[in-house]
DNA sequence: GTCTATAGACTGATAGAC
DNA sequence: GTCTATCAGTCTATAGAC
């Protein structure tokens, strides 16, 4: 939480020092270039293009390409798990379900590179990245899963099975990402009152 | 569709001449291989070793390693609205719905490998390719906003966009693939049946 | 902190022997 | 139809100058 001082430097230069926005500028380009190509098809000597510096000033950054991979994962995902805290109150599970569904729609489709990521690249992940990854995936799956189970549990919906609904709820909510274009036909608070409707009797409520 | 005669050679060999296995072992190592790794992480020497040739035999087949992605994902498409074809009657849109439910769920657990490959991809197919694979996807989800159009219209599903229902249900029904395992706690028929029931009340039947 | 240069390995695809 | 050998290029990551 520094303060950054860059915008007070007097001298604009082409080379040199520029640890405080060479970090960003990277983590921005990779993330844009791995959403477009894919890990694997993504060299270090392009992300160090897209930021303007040579390939190996990017390693003053991240350890290798994987960490730089796992860093974006995680943080995509650490953002999620703390807007859906910051987000949930208590509710009964009808307005918690609303209140969800209408999230999870808004937050992916604010960041479509780095949800785009998080689904297409576990299977670049190292085991042991992976398995942090996976439990932080989990993790989010479980409010829902909490928030159907306690409105089963209290009769205001009806469902076949929890884990299952859980599973076909946040798959039908996250497919937005694969069609949802900003001159779309639909706003984004239309297509949220859309899916609302069809979770919300998907669920039996 | 010739009949094969590899059966009637009375001498093993190691080497020589095996046109008539060797294309389809380097279809399937090709599609195992992709669907584990991904298309740019996967080295033509390495489905070379995992048919049991050197990487040059396999441009007898292939005319590249495009031309063989490019052919896995579109062979998966034309079986789907091939299988599609077949399994569809003339129903009344509430049963077609179920058929197109259960067909669904059935046709993509049976190939999870291919399944992968034609979701995860698509931007590694390059542009006159993906023109191609964009419209056979296209085909396919017009199968289901057909019948959900049809149901609309006749009065019997309540739909309050029947787009976006159709993104909604193939997105519901295709997550199935992301958690399914063989030895899991449901059978596939149990599967299909409670994804029916959500999906039947979510078109609001 | 960024540069140049490079180590060491791997890539897709092809040529020609058999 | 498969082999060996190879071309010409790519890759990640590091070392050392500035």
């Amino acid at each position: 939480m520094n303060v950054r001082s860059y915008n007070l430097c007097p001298m604009a230069r082409t080379s040199g020092s520029h640890s405080d926005i060479t970090g960003p500028r990277l983590r921005a380009a990779a993330q844009r270039l791995f959403a477009r190509q894919g890990y694997a098809a993504v060299s270090m000597r392009q992300i160090a293009a897209e930021v303007g510096v040579q390939a190996g000033a990017l390693y003053n950054y991240i350890p290798d390409k994987q960490g730089l991979l796992f860093d974006l994962m995680k943080s995509h995902l650490d953002d999620l798990i703390a807007a859906w805290q910051a987000e949930a109150k208590g509710q009964n599970p009808l307005d918690a379900l609303e209140c969800f569904t209408r999230f999870h729609i808004r937050f992916h489709l604010e960041r479509p590179d780095a949800v785009f990521i998080a689904y297409m690249e576990l299977r670049n992940l190292e085991p042991e990245n992976f398995a942090v990854i996976e439990d932080l995936r989990k993790r989010y799956e479980t409010v829902l899963e909490d928030i159907l189970r306690a409105g089963k549990e209290s009769g205001v919906f009806s469902l076949p099975d929890t884990k299952l609904a859980t599973m076909a709820v946040i798959a039908m909510l996250t497919g937005v990402t694969t069609w949802y274009r900003d001159d779309g036909r639909l706003s984004r608070d239309r297509i949220e009152r859309i899916y609302w409707n069809m979770v919300r009797k998907a669920v039996g409520a």
